[in-house]
RNA sequence: CGGAGCGUGGCGCAGUCUGGUAGCGCACUUGACUGGGGGUCAAGGGGUCGUGGGUUCAAAUCCCGCCGCUCCGACCA
């Protein structure tokens, strides 16, 4: 993409309403835009990210066999009435009426949508167990919307559901959402911790929180250290095998909010105990048979009797990531994207656009990168370098290839990666073999 | 919802106390000079001062209502 042709408005100083750092970032890199309080549009540098972290947020559900589906965003009042959350909700659901004055509401969440679904499509016990998630946007209407993305009315969130025939099935289906939530947010160069959470207005008994580290993040957490070096299981542990034993591993461990912290559990770990700050970017709940129950959903057994299912959600805010990851991974010029969600790879930057021999020397190394499938940001843009550093320091891509008069005399350009500030002079040749073939 | 603050060109702000019809920096436009880390010079364009009412000869400024946004608390992906 060239850079005089994209629409990117970034902002040198910082807007007054944006007091942390990812908000402050997300305006000034013309990733987003603010619609009302906690609503925002997706620029399309922002949008490319979050498309990103969706897809890899995909990949991984797919990988623990839960199946992509998707739901409405306007359901009827009639199903949460059935469920008894119509009332329980409270202000925090928008709550809508349609021309024949039908009860409406934009989702908060889709339990109750889902188990309509699957008690009218399901009747055997054969057909369990299932897990099937979407990746849709929400709304709740929260008393306080703040830190930008981090905390909107209206975010996208990936929800899954599970439905087995008993509590050990179900138990089985946690674990494996258990396990892809450590892989999917490792894959996003963070670093996640899962702690024991209240269930809140979702229900059940056995639900954790999936803690991101950030310097800034809004939550105090204690853990035990060694639950940071535990290693997220690789290839060598299936969704196959029984992962009881790895999430006993990664609970075994001290680890808890600062609500829910006990001096007395974390004794034993001294002045070795881990202070730290998190954001919570995904949550999981066993609640058995809490919609199943109301809404009669419920499937023939072994025997020919009446079994309610037993269920499961999972949440990851797939929006709020895209904050969570520049609260994590940012420095005083700008974002500093993981190669994993980088809304592209390569800035190349043209030191004197107008030049015949450089903008020859970029139009080639862009149009080979851009050919293998690289992408590439290449401001051709008539401006002073200065600035153009300034705004890819900004963006924070993951690399910079810098082509200039002073180089290409030399037969060299130079390449420098974002995160360690490394800059090496290369040939145009070897620069682009880093990146091709 | 309780507490606090803010609303003045695209962004950041001054001006409000003490009323006299709007200013600064950045950004933007044009031209020249420039060009290796947020250029230089010159000339320009852009504002119903959030909104409705009131006071006054006169309101960004004083008074009242409303709206919006931000921060602290309870809630949450």
């Amino acid at each position: 993409m060239r850079l005089s042709r994209y629409f990117l408005p970034t902002l040198k100083e910082n807007p007054a309403e944006a007091q942390i750092v990812s908000h402050r970032l997300m305006l000034r890199a013309g990733l987003m835009r603010q619609s009302s309080a906690g609503i925002y549009s997706w620029l399309p540098l922002g949008f490319k990210v979050l498309k990103k972290v969706e897809g890899i947020v995909r990949e991984e559900q797919d990988r623990a066999g839960c199946q992509e589906m998707l739901m409405p965003t306007v359901q009827p009042a009639e199903l949460w009435r059935e469920s008894g959350r119509y009332d329980d909700y409270g202000p925090e659901m928008l709550r809508i009426r349609d021309r024949h004055d039908r009860d409406m509401l934009y989702g908060p969440t889709n339990e109750e949508q889902i188990t309509q679904i699957f008690r009218d499509s399901v009747r055997s016990y054969k057909d369990l167990p299932k897990l099937l998630y979407h990746i849709q946007w929400k709304f709740r209407d929260e008393i306080r919307p703040r830190f930008g993305v981090m905390r909107g009315r209206e975010f996208l969130m990936k929800d899954a559901y599970s439905f087995d025939l008993d509590a050990a099935g179900a138990r089985r289906a946690y674990n494996k959402m258990f396990l892809a939530y450590l892989r999917t947010f490792e894959r996003m160069g963070l670093k996640s911790i899962p702690m024991s959470a209240e269930s809140g207005p979702i229900g059940g008994d056995l639900s954790h929180e999936f803690i991101i580290l950030a310097e800034t993040g809004e939550t105090q957490v204690y853990c035990d250290p060694a639950r940071l070096d535990l290693k997220v299981p690789g290839p060598e542990v299936s969704y196959d095998d029984d992962l009881q034993p790895v999430v006993d591993q990664w609970l075994s461990l001290y680890a808890a909010t600062e609500d829910k912290h006990d001096p007395e559990r974390a004794k034993h770990l001294g002045d070795s105990l881990v202070m730290a700050r998190g954001i919570e970017v995904g949550h999981i709940f066993y609640f058995g048979t809490k919609y199943s129950v109301p809404m009669k959903a419920a499937v023939a057994g072994p025997n020919g009797e009446s079994v309610l299912l037993e269920c499961g959600s999972y949440g990851i805010g797939v929006s709020r990531l895209v904050g969570a990851i520049i609260e994590a991974s940012h420095d005083e010029q700008g974002i500093v994207w993981p190669e994993s969600v980088a809304p592209f790879q390569i800035g190349l930057v043209n030191l004197k656009a107008g030049d015949p021999d450089c903008e020859a020397a970029c139009d080639d190394v862009y149009g080979k990168l851009t050919g293998a499938g690289v992408e590439v940001l290449y401001d051709d843009r008539d401006e002073r370098p200065g600035v153009k550093f300034a705004d890819m320091d900004l963006i924070g891509l993951p690399w910079q290839l810098v082509v200039g008069p002073r180089g290409l005399k030399n037969g060299v350009v130079e390449l420098k990666a974002r995160k360690v500030g490394e800059r090496h002079d290369l040939s145009p040749e070897s620069a682009l073999a880093r990146f091709v073939g």
